[in-house]
DNA sequence: CAGGTTTGAAACAATTCCTGACAAAAGTGC
DNA sequence: GCACTTTTGTCAGGAATTGTTTCAAACCTG
């Protein structure tokens, strides 16, 4: 069976390019035009790859790359017409593999993507969805939590942190890597904040908050969740 | 263990240029200026990363490329002041990870230099995470520490100077080596404070403190932790 | 503009760290 | 073995660091 790639723009003509010269190269194309379109497509149809445009009306592609990490480790290429250095360090730094300009060669980008797939490990895509550590449910996909069967409404960067910490159940993450990992890189100075949300997730998700079971502190270095 | 990253490039201006940029942000970088120097070099010090210039004198980059693909799987990076698309296709179908453009910027190289690293498999963690030596486990990962399977609290000194005994376990370890890397190299003067810290973790972790069976002093020259 | 969300600053609480003094033990020469 | 010196071990309390909690202002977003 074919390779699937992914690609999300919002941009119909792109789509449309793209599709036809991929699919010359004999992959399967799986199109989507909005950003929750394509965070639902690469869930349904595990791609192997996923192209992803910058700039979309409803989301940007960054917070897009944020959760396909979140759910896979794809491997992700941004496409955009913003060449400025800032833009790309900022793609990779979130977890991208590769940053192509627009306007791009046609035989650069598949020679780019040929690199990429032939990287990856095949179609490993997303492994777990959920973590289920017994009285304790997260669920990456739509984004609910579950603490003895009850849901639990979080914020945005309430559920990033604490996706950070679950993906990593069992070690101690410090607090520059949760921050860089929850924040994303430019925010290093957000240690401050990072405290308020680690002490916000215990008032919603343990039991007793002054004895935490889950987000344990490492004193001096970071925090861990709890690997059951 | 810093990363291990080789530069392979007849211009000792740029791989000077490089060396600095990048073991400022914290690599290991291995210098070749010749094609077979750094084939040769490849094999002996097992590089995490390579960064190849593509012109040289003795012979082309492709061929160290093609070369590098038969020893190894490792991420290739080829730098080129020859930015033609058709160049950079043929460095990535030659098996190449990425292509970066002479004049480059150094933010954007370092952050594709870390965007490959992530990707490749590292240097089986996994054994040098959990020490266990019987009645006595630490584990790295979640920094735990257990005797006869009881949970022993460490303060992050304790437990930085507990890892640096553990790694050496067996070795005696001089006082000032040991402050070094428990405190870091700035805190020479700290030789005060280390017998202080052997005296807790002992405290801690030794059943009868006065006859130590785990951290055992070497007189006149440091400490060293039974090999079991 | 009203709601929830995110951020910064600061008070408060707890722990960790260091200082200096002294006690104990190990080596040394007689 | 006995004094002496050197090295290592122990102790206590206060300084410094780190973590938690609270509060209020800024910030979106619909």
């Amino acid at each position: 069976m074919p390779e699937k790639i992914l690609v999300i723009d919002d941009d119909e003509a792109t789509v449309q390019l793209l599709s036809i010269l991929l699919e010359r190269h004999g992959y399967e194309v799986i199109k989507a035009y909005r950003a929750d379109e394509g965070l639902r497509k690469a869930y349904r149809s595990q791609p192997n790859l996923v192209l992803l445009d910058v700039m979309m009306p409803d989301m940007d592609g960054w917070e897009v790359c944020r959760r396909l990490r979140e759910l896979s480790d794809v491997p992700i290429i941004f496409l955009s017409a913003r060449g400025e250095v800032r833009d790309v360090v900022k793609g990779l730094e979130m977890g991208a593999d590769d940053y192509i300009i627009k306007p791009y060669d046609n035989d650069e980008l598949v020679a780019r993507v040929r690199a990429h797939l032939r990287r990856s490990p095949g179609p490993t895509v997303s492994e777990e969805l959920v973590f289920d550590g017994g009285q304790f449910r997260i669920n990456f996909l739509n984004r609910e939590v579950r603490v003895k069967s009850r849901l639990v409404h979080l914020t945005p960067k309430e559920f990033s942190l604490l996706g950070v910490l679950v993906r990593n159940a069992g070690r101690v993450i410090t607090r520059a890597e949760l921050v860089r990992e929850a924040w994303g890189p430019e925010y290093a100075d957000a240690i401050d904040s990072l405290k308020l949300y680690i002490h916000y997730l215990r008032q919603k998700i343990e039991t007793n908050p002054q004895r935490p079971e889950y987000i344990l502190t490492s004193r001096g270095v970071g925090y861990r969740f709890a690997g059951h």
